[in-house]
DNA sequence: TCCTATCATGTAAACGTTTCCATGGACCCA
DNA sequence: TGGGTCCATGGAAACGTTTACATGATAGGA
């Protein structure tokens, strides 16, 4: 591999100048900078960014681990991460952890001794050693979506509970009053978020959750087709089911579909995390939408300010429901209609 | 940070002795493992890739650069690639060129720079210059679902000829008559020979493909939607619309939505790529499904090899028709069921 | 008992950059 | 004309590893 010595070489300069081409820097005559890059050019040179880093101590990389490549949700997620970074000079390497701490770890251990600038994180849980170790020690780490309370990690995320509060109202008008839901894992803040907040909403109408309306999932379509299952299963099934993300969601589909029964007559379906497919679904789904590409933009800019050294601030982002036709036809004066 | 220089001091021992143990070097005492592990754990030392890489001229990692991470099939894809990538002990830096040749370039060459072990690319077109420069260089490159002609890269990759004549069977059986494609880019090897099947297929059946019904796409949602928008604005819209790939779909879905009107009863619809919301539209939609996983793993074992320095072979696995709702009553002796 | 093979360990070079420091020349001002 | 500043350039160290080579010790065979 041609390197910056063959350059200074056959440049006729030593490697210093050429370097300092390479980096722009100032003090450098037009003569030499052209000699430089004619060389290069005629070389074909490409700069080593393995040995850059080891000196300067920079990979002008961040990480970025999250649960679910697979999910629509997180792949957008991923695709805003990537874009803002480009735009401040960074690239971005993806760690999927498939909602499981042992990959979740083996990720974060990975971009660690890649010595990235900045790690991005939705961790799966509290468990996994690395991500506790990578929050306490000296790279900067930013959580986005999902957080592990008591550390002190900035944190970028969306607040479901509005819009949760709204999904519930929106389906007691529609005289809906066994409603169920699948949880994601509880160990998730956003798993358990969105349980309490659909309690919550339910003991503002006077209802309470019934145990055996409690479905735990995994946040993954297979989990919500058993949780689903099980429902229909009950002398007495739900009215709703509410799958706290999109996977799952499709999942209920699945079995509801399985069944020969019909979405909303037989049983409504809603779900969180709003994606394009929702609304080709028959029927479209009732959903509650995060402004998912900001969470990404937001959460790569506040990482970059930590790597910058300037203090990074958490921020909060409200999500909103968005009425289809999965729960029955829509009240009247209702929230985001489509 | 601390290094191996301070895992030495603590442990007695010299550097070289450290390196060995941490790379399994059989020549060490059990008492010197002993002490160096000691004093790793006791440290925190996390080993520093970069100076490996440097020294090793190894990075341990693959580049993947994709056309489209929201696209589900190359989700799909870029999943399969990290997993059988991480069983190989490879790490995987995925680049999303979002269809412009100016961005695979970008990711091409920061790829390069940052000194993959080999590349991965599923190439927009001949057009973006790092990558063929990339193809011709001393880097393993393999390329997967679309390739360049007059490159000797291995390419794997699926064939949807075969699938294609049955899918424009199984149309001409339900009866239909006017069809319609919307291509991807013709630049892409895989949008050539998806409308190329196409036509050949109808010629099978002593059709013409009308030029007004093909609708130039470039695989994103958006180009189906309007291209669908054209036929159906024509004086004699086409039964049936087959889009090659599922963003395009998604959007012509939409466009019919948008009038109206029914699927299959005033316009059919066929996408090439399955992925599970088809079985969820309304109605659910006939599609040519790839092996998508498969190519993704037998991708990064063509790489390894490469990499290890034997030849790699290239590989094309047949894709096959699903036959739903969405072209109408499935003819009782068709190709799989669902 | 001596020679040799084997083994555990250490020393130091090398990987390709960036950057500190030194050097010499040109220029400016008095 | 002399002294000082600034600028372009080069030499060499440093980043944290791996590894070729050297060394001393230990053991095994004759």
């Amino acid at each position: 591999m041609v390197g910056i010595k063959d350059v200074a070489e056959t440049a006729g300069l030593s490697v210093a100048t050429v370097s300092r081409v390479l980096n722009g820097h100032p003090s450098v005559s037009d003569g030499a900078r052209e000699r430089v890059l004619a060389a290069t050019e005629a070389l074909g040179y490409r700069p080593n960014v393995v040995a850059r880093s080891l000196r300067t101590d920079r990979t002008g990389t961040i990480g970025l681990v999250i649960s679910d490549v697979l999910n629509p949700y997180f792949t957008e997620l991923a695709r805003a991460v990537e874009e803002e970074a480009r735009t401040l000079g960074y690239s971005v390497i993806i760690g999927n952890a498939d909602e499981r701490a042992d990959l979740e770890d083996h990720h974060v251990r990975g971009l660690l001794e890649r010595r990235i600038d900045g790690l991005l994180i939705s961790p799966a849980d509290g468990r996994s050693p690395m991500t506790l170790e990578a929050a306490a020690g000296p790279t900067p780490v930013v959580f986005v979506d999902r957080w592990i309370p008591g550390t002190d990690v900035p944190v970028v995320r969306s607040d479901g509970r509005g819009a949760i509060a709204d999904l519930v109202d929106h389906l007691h008008a529609l005289g809906h009053r066994g409603l169920a839901i699948i949880t994601g894992p509880t160990a998730t803040t956003t798993g358990r978020e969105r349980v309490d907040a659909f309690r919550a909403g339910l003991a503002a109408h006077g209802l309470t959750l019934r145990e055996e309306y409690v479905g735990r999932g995994d946040f993954q379509a297979e989990s919500g087709r058993r949780a689903t299952e099980r429902f229909l299963d009950l002398p007495e099934p739900p009215d709703v089911v509410f799958a706290t993300d999109n996977l799952m969601a499709l999942g209920a589909l699945d079995a509801i579909g399985a069944r020969g029964l019909r979405v909303p007559d037989d049983v409504a379906l809603a779900a969180f995390d709003d994606i394009p497919w929702f609304s080709h679904t028959d029927p479209p789904i009732t959903t509650i939408a995060q402004p998912t590409a900001e969470l990404g933009r937001v959460a790569v800019r506040a990482l970059a300010d930590l790597i910058a050294g300037s203090p990074a601030t958490s921020t909060v982002l409200p999500a909103h429901l968005v009425v289809r036709r999965s729960c029955g036809e829509p009240d009247p004066e209702g929230a985001t209609r489509e």
